[in-house]
DNA sequence: TATGAATGAGTGTTCATTCAT
DNA sequence: TATGAATGAACACTCATTCAT
């Protein structure tokens, strides 16, 4: 038993998590490249080495590629988070904390090369905007939880300043950062550490 | 042959610059609202209360209107940079040359509301890049140049690190500062000149 | 004044209705042909001698261009039938008012040649039904109220069950009908009448 | 070459048998809900819980599916034909004669949902003509051949446009029957074997 | 010079049909 | 033989751009 039989063929189904894979590498290849706009369905499909048809076999239109995309650097998000979250980094000396945290999220963002291109098809277009607004939600409120952990008595509004403020030169230093190699990248990324970790320390640091 | 044509007559003349402004005026909208590639030039010559030809007459394709208008944005960032600039303010404490220099800056992005559409249009399509890419070193070696008048002995890369890093806050922060209002807006602004004070200070403090 | 001013200048007007015609006229051809399914709108623009996009200029997508015909074919039927109603037919002898009656309508589907490609496309497609049960009905209790001149103390019930079944007989008779010429279209004409006389003459034979 | 394979096994061909019954049924079903042209070969398939794959092994394509339900349809058509021929009712009073052949047929309309769509299909894409014609003249004949029995001096072109009109009469009346239930069916019925008696009786009445 | 109707290449998407498994 | 994923030609429709008026 077990063979080949009814529900779902496993080996169909493998097959099908492939595709989807490769069409959403392609898209995210292709999104980031052109942007979301630009980048047409049948150029996606060619890059995945597919036809049209089978790129709709398994996404209905364009925006669900996006859409698909989008959810998953949410959950990459996510999970770089929970990683960065735990392990008592809460307590650390502030450039480790940002070490950690900014590590992570650089190599998130080399991973999400399309990530930009949606973000901003989503500014312009509302279709993806709820999508990315919950991600964006959801890393700045793990930054204040993050936040809290070591002032915890710090007015809370503050806090969440202080984590979009963050953000917000993270995300503005990543078109600075991104295209850049070697020693270059190195020191925009140091740049930025500097200005966070400057930014923050009064923050945070411990009353004494 | 026919450069013997006269002169346009004047009145044309001011005819045309009311058209390409108003035309210009109705781009900048139209980007604003709905991102480069998603305006149709066909909707911003209806905004300009004029035919597609009439556009066409005045700018020869699509992206003509986006570079008119990244022309004019960079004019308008250089006489910013040219005020704050001069007035003395290079050695002020550093707060001010921060208020002195970032309030300007907001303002300007207020007058330019489709700044941000043709910057993240550059990002995705290479057509922009040149334009865009040529508006930024005029602003940053701006700054470059405001540096060294308070550090002249300081290395110039890193100046430029320092101002390419300064604009990258800036940037980061305006789509977190332009959507709000009133006290939210006052808040958002000040962490950003919190943020850019502590990065610059150590760098721009005189050496003792 | 009146030259060629404001407002909508009578010539471009003019244009944009016979390019309707020629479009409505080309679509007719068309469907007639291929049926509403079959047909495509580039093929109908290339019929109108006239580029795709002229074609969605005036009809917003192919649907548009059934429902116009639809429209268009509803308003003939309705002056047919005006124009047949009147005349003091009504109480002229029953093959003369078959005449008066069936001779135009067999001129209208000449005049109409998509009019059963849409009510078959109809059938099938909910979209154009409504359209057409509209029509239909129209005709129908057209009918009925010249039954009513004859016969006008005759069960409102019963005339309009003949009405109906009279429509079914000229309906199920034109696909006999419109293809052949000449004799052969004139005798299955003939037999189309006899059939109604001899249907509607107890029906509406005065009571003596 | 080719013709010395061995017969199926006749366990295969009994599959098979029941594979091709199933399709067609699937068939009838989508076409008669659909229409012909919006019924998509996938749609079939899944009707008949089965891939695409195995209907495109028993038939060619989707016109094959059109062409073997009609020619299923002119088969039992046929039977009824010969059913209602036979029995002697040929002689029989002529109200009888016609609910003797009206019936079958309203009953075999019943049976056979899709041969409206077919039938239509047909009259707008000539792909399904030659095999509806062929249903047609089958019909006809087998009509003309049940006059003759009655009026054997008649001219055989005069029956001929009878049997015609009377299957036209038939036709027509069928979109006003089929959707109807009840009293309203029978009372439809009622003026469709009223309006063929009238028609038919001076026709087939003998000659005294 | 201004108009806006016309163009037509190009886009997203469908579906009859094929073929590797 | 059955499967159903894959194909790709074809369709409806858009919009940057042109050009007759």
């Amino acid at each position: 038993m077990k063979t080949d039989q009814k529900e779902p063929p496993p080996r169909r189904q493998k097959r099908g998590k492939q595709r989807i894979e490769s069409l959403l590498h392609a898209a995210e290849e292709v999104f980031a490249e052109t942007g979301y706009e630009r980048a047409t369905t049948n150029a996606i499909a060619a890059r995945a080495s597919v036809s049209p048809g089978t790129l709709y076999q398994f996404f209905p239109n364009k925006a669900a590629l996006a859409e698909a995309l989008g959810r998953r650097y949410a959950a990459d998000l996510e999970s770089v988070h929970e990683r960065v979250f735990h392990d008592g980094i809460a307590t650390a000396p502030l450039p480790d904390l940002i070490n950690a945290t900014i590590n992570p999220f650089l190599q998130f963002h080399r991973r999400a090369p399309a990530f930009e291109a949606l973000f901003l098809a989503a500014a312009v277009s509302p279709d993806l905007a709820r999508r990315i607004q919950f991600l964006h939600d959801t890393v700045s409120s793990r930054i204040v939880r993050l936040f809290r952990h070591r002032t915890p008595f710090a007015k809370i509004e503050d806090l969440r300043w202080a984590a979009e403020t963050s953000v917000a030169i993270l995300r503005g230093s990543l078109p600075l950062i991104m295209p850049l190699k070697g020693g270059q990248r190195r020191r925009a990324i140091r740049e930025l550490k500097i200005a966070l970790a400057r930014y923050l320390d009064p923050i945070l640091a411990p009353p004494v």
